[in-house]
DNA sequence: AATGAATGAGATTTCATTCAT
DNA sequence: AATGAATGAAATCTCATTCAT
């Protein structure tokens, strides 16, 4: 092997984080590469593109949340008990890495065309988990992507709260009311 | 002045549209004006630059958005109404305008930065009226900010699901199973 | 109107100057603005891309060689005068424009592939002409597509050798010799 | 010394390869390791730059082919034997290896500056060959230059054919024909 | 008011070459 | 000898804005 790739990582890094807090067409190849520390051209050998480099780090950050909530939705408990593991691991997740889950968060409106089809994105997990639930009677026979929605609005939304000053980090502290919130409002359509 | 600048609002029309499927930074001013019917060096006989018509586009939609709301906080009727009140006019604001409605919801992110402080947002507004219901004993006692992101983000998500065509318009008939559910997160917590 | 396209034309005769100089690959875009007077920007609003100019170049250029040689192939006077006449205009051609004629000749080594297949090419219209001559009788019944390649190799090398110093401008002093050796070659095979 | 750079040769006649197809500015180095299965910096162990590579090869296959016409112009036999033999070297040099061929033909237009002053050149060879038959009277006292590229322009246009398609390979099948209009086209001017 | 050519600054991308491994 | 990551310079292209018409 020749001389390491060092810097992929570091790319990466600076990219998502840029991207998070600039937006894509906001961040510059240049202001990666500074960030990174290293020239424009070097991140040419790991992406073929600023596009590429887009998609890959979506695919990436997207397929691993959607991985999380799958774990839990196969699980045996209950599904109170299930919905607050999700909002948990979720506001986890953002308590985290917050750069990456807003990225991925954020940057979602506008790039789903591109990403596969089979993708395990957190809405579809999210809808069949509560289908599930509905067929086992533990909440009301009711449109089962309206739900889904509004358990994934009620989460997203504490993150984008937080990121302008309205509410307080770490996130995992609102995790027990806004779990017995979702509840609620899942028994309540 | 027989013709009352009907150009401004072909442009203004255009640049809403496209802000909100390609972001701003993602829209050009020649998209702008090839959509608008007219060439690039008129758009600045209107605008000073793009971010002036950024800024005028923003304040025009997030106020009004903002005012629709504190009409109806202002407003007597119980808060289980009002809460109705609100979720059907978000949502009818989303089917009779999704891209101004998106517009404002999507490009926030991001660009706060330059509003004026005292512009009556629909957080603002949101969170002011749950304080109000605290105060009257209308719902538990707990963390006005939270209730509001909650509140806010079922009604969002609503629209982010048409979108991304999880959940079929016309949305206002997503309202009243919104509100309960609206209702009863907002009484668990 | 707006400012007229002053420099559209001295932008693709910067070009076609350069690229006959130094190669499609050898000239760059920064050169030929300067050759033109203007910024590298201003080549944008003209053409798509370096490429399009290029391809822009070589249709025009290859089909007004093509058209002047299709004009003296319909004409009706025996072909030792015709071929006379054509040896004549190519030869006239170079000197005329030896930029442009060059650009089209050199160019076409890997061009060929993006033009348009009804294109008025000279090699089309040289066999056509022979075919015709053949027909009637007037040099002798054999491979056609050879003889026009014969043709025009003498002609085109004539060319080449001014442009390397071998041979003399006017190149159309050398017109006489080279419609004789014309002549006598195609009678030969 | 097991391993004699056999990598060396596979260097070199990828370059060739590309470079006959692309130009030598249409072609990247690493566009050469590749096809060469080696990597980038490989290359340079080699040769201390592509120019360099460039160079080597131009002159090898240069002088290969102004050799090969030398031992034919030094030959004893008589004119029209000798403009045959050269004829059927030339297209046999094609048919063997046209991309070796084209290389030097192409290529030199616009590289010719870098290359030896007493370098053997085609066209040299070919210029004192005619001049010898001028002076033993073999053929017509006139512009031995001008016969020279004649003879050049018949030979390598029949080459330039094929590689368009034009003709049919080998083109060592039409040696008898252009040999004999190359006698006529000499003795005619 | 409007046009659209042209500018100028900067963005993305390419590529010969170097160098740590 | 060989690798391929990284550099640095330069190439292509984009775009908000200005300005002659």
């Amino acid at each position: 092997m020749a001389r390491p790739a060092r810097k992929k990582k570091d790319i990466e890094r600076a990219a998502l984080e840029l991207f998070a807090d600039h937006g894509i067409d906001g961040t510059t190849i240049r202001m990666i590469a500074e960030r990174a520390g290293v020239t424009e051209g070097a991140l040419y050998r790991h992406h073929k593109s600023k596009d590429d480099l887009v998609r890959a780090l979506f695919e990436e950050y997207f397929e691993s949340f959607g991985g999380m909530l799958e774990g839990i939705r196969a699980d045996a408990a209950p599904v109170e008990d299930r919905i607050g593991q999700m909002v948990r691991a979720f506001l986890a997740a953002y308590d985290t890495d917050p750069l990456g889950f807003r990225f991925v968060m954020l940057v979602q409106h506008g790039l789903l065309d591109g990403i596969r089809k089979d993708a395990l994105s957190p809405a579809k997990v999210l809808t069949r988990f509560i289908e599930e639930a509905i067929d086992r009677g533990e909440i009301p026979k009711q449109d089962a992507s309206l739900k889904a929605q509004l358990l994934m609005g009620m989460v997203m939304q504490v993150a984008v709260g937080e990121r302008y000053g309205r509410l307080k980090a770490p996130v995992a502290g609102y995790a027990e009311q806004v779990s017995a919130a979702a509840v609620a409002a899942l028994r309540a359509v």
